[in-house]
DNA sequence: ACGAGTTATAACATAAGTGTTATATTTTCC
DNA sequence: GGAAAATATAACACTTATGTTATAACTCGT
């Protein structure tokens, strides 16, 4: 039975391109699962970030789910009330969480 | 004698909105200026820059001179070349040099 | 003062992200 | 299994960023 990192593998032999696309669709998914898991590590939901944010719900969906690339001022919104550091660098992009700085303004 | 600061205490007490288009102006002159620094201390172009990173100069130029945000992916290719590393809090942003990496293909 | 290189501006088409409302789908808990 | 909350999708107008070309303005060295 093939694994998947081989079928990954032969995949970039045949397509070179699949390579690039795979990084950035790992990349994409990346800081939309770290604003998910931030989200949920201090006990907040969708719609009470949005609140909070100022944002409405479908957007945080929208940028959890990978739909696109949050917006600098998005970002730092977001990391205003979440609490937490983004870095990015040419090749990997993570939310670090810092203070909890949590959310006094609940439901 | 009225200093800059003094200047500007007084129109955040006169106009409130003041203080917060003052943040977002630093913010967005933050990262600019900063891109433009890392550029320089590698000892590149913007002409040079443009071409390892496969974008024009005149974007480039866009912005260092703030005239917005850039976005996500374009941090990634300038990043990519420069060799630096964002961080990104609610309040500030600020590039980090790192690894100097420099340019074989220079002119 | 000239010319080369560098940086800045302007303009416009295209693409990407946001704000918004409405509605579906999924989870959770009784 | 039904109600309530939570999350996801879809659609649309609007804003912001990009890609591009052309061209202006500035800086230096000669």
């Amino acid at each position: 039975m093939k694994t998947h990192k081989q079928y990954i593998h032969e995949q970039i032999k045949k397509e070179p391109k699949f390579a690039e696309a795979l990084a950035k669709a790992e990349q994409e998914v990346g800081i939309a699962v770290e604003l998910a898991r931030l989200r949920e590590s201090r006990g907040l939901s969708q719609t009470e970030l949005a609140k909070l944010t100022g944002m409405k719900q479908p957007q945080i969906a929208r940028l959890e789910s990978g739909a696109h690339f949050p917006a600098f001022p998005t970002l730092q919104k977001l990391l205003g009330v979440l609490g937490g550091k983004l870095e990015l660098t040419a090749d990997a992009c993570h939310l670090v969480p810092t203070r909890a700085k949590l959310a006094s303004a609940r439901r």
